[in-house]
DNA sequence: GCGCAGTTCTGCAACGTTTCAGACTGTCCG
DNA sequence: CGGACAGTCTGAAACGTTGCAGAACTGCGC
């Protein structure tokens, strides 16, 4: 407009070799003098129908995933391979119990969804799917109209609780994240585990039921304790109930590193020396190398990374069949679980 | 268009009072039949001028400031208050190093940036604010152009090495992090600490030098490590080095908790008894409470309350004075410093 | 019956880009 | 000397919204 141009500016700052240099150089120039900073993204985004973010989702809100070394794990691989591709990663406001009708999903500006241990009843499900964008769903829930990137958690718990079972443990006891989004905190009864929204925790219940009824003993007297998030601190004082009411216990399988790591800092609290009075089973293989903790390694890393590459994949437009990946797990065994005693 | 209408649909979404109920509903209804997940966010952007994203630009690449509990607990205030407002958050990608031309700062669609801890030649530093966007810097660099929010890391760092001063330490051993985007790393000389790019170690070394001057001792004798990254690793790593080079040392000053923490996992491996034969100052006071550790305190929930509530407040429009923020810090004396034995 | 107010809906314009097809210039080759 | 071709640049169209001014309709009171 100033020198000569309408959309030349355009080439200027998209396609250097659509013009000569010479006159690159003096729009450039000229720009800089208006205060004109590049082309609008905004603008560029619509016409070019692409945000260049990828939109993640957490169960819980912002800041607390980065509480999680699994999440941040998970989120490293994720953020490895969207940097990859210049993709900025866009944390979307609003909790599980989000209105129907609101903004927050379905007005987000990205190009598709990571969505990142969610609730069966999530509101933020729906409205993700519903918007004619590609989404992958890490963890849970699985569902058939979406990408799937998690691991076969019943399978996984079965191979925890049977290996405390092998060991002679006769009734190990569960140390679980929240179960709904709602719940209470503390024993859970048959119908509560049953209940479960969070479909990873339902999984591995019913993995550790598998592993009791397949040594002929009775699920349902299982203590299962329901810790307010899974931190350390939480394991700690879910371990501490749990031992209150059940100080005989000799196993406890916990559904993370940081609630057994709590759960550990409990039992010695209560003076139990370990393992030989207690054995602890973690679950993530994040935090437990240096601790010496047994626990079942999943792929966190790999997670996120295949997540990035099947949603980045799916931007191509041409809707393809869901793919679910499933990644394989394996029980990691350290110094923290032992036959009972009296075993 | 099916039923009747163009710009009325806008209105059965953004504006329910403007249309009878009844109309809303059909349209709805219809909208669902065909596949319409309403208004198209992009667009919407576009004609309002808005995104509703706050860029984030940290230091390092994506998922490493997750691994510090200080850009954690800042980013908990900043997420808060974003939360609040509907905003979200976009993680830019790129790092110190891009390109001038790059896309990544320039094409961010976002409606603001909040820039954290970047070194004083960080190319996304000029990028930004050459947008015509609001921009908050928090911690370095401080610019004039810009809204700062961050503490007196030179006094700060003073009163630290003060502390460890009073107690009879002759001299002080200094463990910071990078202070420079690509320099080495072990001990640096006077030349390396003046020439710090990183605003953060520089002002505080100066801190460290004001307080060796104040009791008329030499700050070029005192040691200098610089480690590779504010984490308990390096920062183990880096005393050991430390404590090879100068055995005789009596007290660390580290420029972070998880430095200090990786001082005295350092200390302990090579059989010093704390604090009786190192003293240890730490600073951010978020891992020290359970720790024992002297440290200096700095509110970095506000930090990122106050830079989201600065950034939020600058989206107005009218371009306002940039505004300087400066949070209070003190020191926290728990049990890691003591007076040196033959002090 | 007429103006007035209120409700409900519509059309126009504009947000700032990028893509695409072409216009214009000049060069090279037959 | 004409035509093909490469190198530069331009104009029109479209991306999908929303704000605004106003049109159409409905009551209502006088």
């Amino acid at each position: 407009m100033l020198g000569v141009s309408p959309s030349t500016v355009s080439n200027a700052y998209n396609r250097p070799d659509q013009l000569s240099p010479a006159l690159r150089e003096q729009i450039l120039k000229t720009a800089e003098a208006v205060g004109y900073a590049g082309p609008d993204p905004i603008a560029r985004n619509l016409r070019r129908g692409r945000t260049g973010a990828l939109g993640v989702v957490f169960s819980e809100p912002l800041p607390y995933p980065f509480d999680d070394p699994t999440a941040v794990t998970m989120l490293q691989g994720l953020a490895e391979r969207a940097a990859d591709e210049q993709f900025a990663l866009m944390f979307v406001p609003g909790s599980a119990d989000l209105p129907a009708h609101s903004n927050s999903i379905r007005g987000a500006a990205v190009d598709g969804f990571i969505l990142h241990s969610l609730h069966d009843d999530d509101t933020r499900l729906k409205l993700a799917i519903a918007r004619p964008l590609p989404a992958v769903v890490i963890d849970s829930p699985r569902l058939t109209e979406v990408d799937f990137v998690g691991i076969d958690d019943r399978g996984a718990a079965a191979v925890a609780m049977g290996h405390l079972l092998e060991l002679g443990h006769r009734s190990p006891a569960v140390l679980s994240f929240r179960l709904t989004g709602h719940g209470h905190v503390g024993l859970v009864d048959e119908t509560e585990r049953r209940g479960a929204t969070a479909a990873v925790a339902r999984e591995r219940l019913a993995g550790c039921a598998d592993a009791m009824a397949e040594v002929g003993l009775h699920w349902d007297e299982v203590l299962v304790e329901e810790c307010a998030s899974s931190s350390v601190a939480a394991g700690r004082v879910g371990a501490h109930e749990l031992l209150e009411r059940a100080p005989a216990t000799t196993a406890i399988f916990a559904f993370s590193d940081l609630l057994a790591l709590g759960a550990r800092q409990a039992a010695l609290e209560r003076g139990l020396e370990l393992p030989r009075d207690l054995s602890i089973v973690g679950f993530d293989g994040c935090a437990g190398e240096p601790e010496g903790l047994t626990t079942i390694y999943q792929p966190e890393h790999e997670k996120g990374r295949i997540a990035a590459e099947r949603l980045l994949d799916g931007l191509g437009g041409r809707p393809r069949r869901p793919v679910q990946h499933i990644l394989p797990t394996h029980l990691v065994v350290r110094g923290s679980t032992t036959a009972p005693e009296n075993g």
